[in-house]
Parts: C-alpha cells; structure tokens; sequence
DNA sequence: GCCAGATCGTTCGCACACGCACGATCAAAC
DNA sequence: GTTTGATCGTGCGTGTGCGAACGATCTGGC
C-alpha cells in the first residue's frame, strides 16, 4: 500500500553546499558593490585587516588565521604590497620567513575599508530579523 | 570617566563574509574528500544535478538556475562534455543556444555522486544538533 | 659537527568566479 | 524589410582556492 520512501529525495536547492555558495557569492558582490572606491576584494580584506591587527606577522601565519592557503596567501599579499598597502621584510634571526607589516597607506585605507566591510555585512544580512542575524552567526561559528 | 565605545569594535572572526567563506571552504573539502572516486567538483555536482534533473537545458539557462554566470557555466561544461558525461547539440530554431542533456555515464555518474553529496551535506552539518541544521539551513535559504 | 624531519615561501597546474567586450542570432517595432 | 534591442555563447584578464613538488632554512637528536 503505502508507497516506499522517494528514491530521489534529493533536491540541489536544499544542498548545504549550494546555499552556502549562493550566499557566499552574494556577500562578495555585495562587499564589492559597497567599497568600489578602494576596490579591496573581501580576501584582500580580510589580509590586510589582520595584518594590522597584528602589526607584524609571518605569512604563514597570517594565512592561518585569515584561513588561506601558503599558495593562497602568496599572491593576496603580492597583490597588497603591489598597491603598497603592506611591506614585506626580513627576519635576520630566520631566513625563510617573510615579516608582513602595514605601510602608512595600508593603515589609512583600512579605515574606510572596515566602514565598508560594515555596510556589505549588514547588506547580507538584510533579508535576517535581528534574532535571526545573532542565530545565524552562531551558527555559522559552529560550522567553522 | 567612562572610556569612550571601543572604535575597533569590527573583528574579523564576527564578519559573515569571513564566517561563510570558511565554511564554503570547509564543506568544499568535505565534498571531495566524499567523492574521490568520480572527482567532481561541488561545482561541476551542481550542473550535472541540474542538467540530469532537467533532461534537456540551454547553457545559460541553466547556468542561472545554478547560480553560475555565463562565463563560468562555459568552462564547467566544457570540462563535463570533455568528460562524456554532458553532449551538447543544438537547437535548430535558435541558433544561438547551446542544448545540453546528459549522457548514459552522466546518468550513471550521477547516481553515486548523489550520495557522495548527501556524505558531505551531512558531515559539513555534523557540527549542528538536528534542530540546528533546519534552523541553519532554513536561514541560509532567506540570504539567497 | 651532522643528519632527519619540520617549516618557510615559491611555482605550476587546474578549477571556479566574474566583469567586460565581442560577434552571432533572434524578436519586436516600425 | 530594416532597424533596434535583447539574448546567446565565447574570449580575455584578474583574482581566489588548493594539491603537489621544490629549494632553502631551521631544529632536534645523535
């Protein structure tokens, strides 16, 4: 009688992976959209904020926390001491390693930049009643 | 007296853009690490779905219902047609569309993906209670 | 001292992702 | 019919992401 459970069950549109690409795309966009006049993608945010956090860092290390990549983090911090946002240099008691630092212009441009990180995250968050936006980045935290 | 409200009140780890990029990356990796065996990218998951789901597809049509602009939707097809499991002919009454439908390997390929992408929805929601996970997602859904 | 293993940053290749500009084609308006 | 505007797919440039391999360097144990 009773029909057996719905072989394809499956909808993309209910997929984690899905969603969380859709709305990782949309905060992009939305970022961009707000900080076109300094034009910092999120990722080169994200670098240069934390290299100011710390006012010195290895590259490794800072990719760690900012969660890229030794690859990754190589060319966002290329990209960045390119525009003369960070300087790159030299630990004489190790070798290997490169010692990150903001440049003057770094420490200006993050300023206007957080304003904007500001306004792309609560664009995202927009469609969220304010419970909802706490739940959900509590949430998100757990995920990490 | 009272200090004056902390002007760096902005951390990064409290940032949705940050938050969701860690977890798109994480669940990312999870999905590969389900699937080494067909090695499709969560990507590349979501047009195949989409085109088996479909049957039948134009290239930018589908790439809308997937999320993916024109210029992307290309390359991910190209890489399945190259891998036989995507054909693409054409529509003799609009000679600009490229027609898309599955192949018998896509069909077939499509079946273990499945639930290789149901592994990785779970293990990515593993973290979440129950209650947790249709909170999460159903908030996800509301940032589309 | 020396050697083994770890860590550093780089490079290559591949895969998304998108803005932009382009030629081709279609549809609608005239 | 022809023109206008939209849509289709493509190509290029740039930026993120990561696996893999590499040479250079540091560290521990011997």
């Amino acid at each position: 009688m009773s029909s057996p459970p719905p072989p394809e069950s499956f909808r993309l549109e209910d997929h984690v992976g899905f969603l969380l690409r859709k709305a990782y795309q949309r905060h992009a966009s939305l970022f961009l959209e707000a900080g076109v006049e300094h034009a910092l993608t999120p990722t080169q945010f994200a670098a240069l904020n934390k290299v100011v956090e710390l006012g010195r860092a290895t590259q490794n290390h800072l990719g760690r926390l900012v969660a890229m990549d030794p690859a990754t983090i190589q060319g966002v911090i290329r990209r960045l001491t390119l525009r003369g946002l960070v300087v790159r240099t030299h630990d004489p008691m190790d070798r290997r390693t490169a010692v990150l630092a903001p440049t003057e212009a770094g420490l200006i441009l993050i300023e206007t930049a957080t304003l904007c990180a500001q306004r792309a995250h609560a664009a995202a968050l927009a469609p969220l009643s304010d419970d909802e936006r706490a739940l959900f980045l509590s949430l998100l935290r757990k995920m990490g």
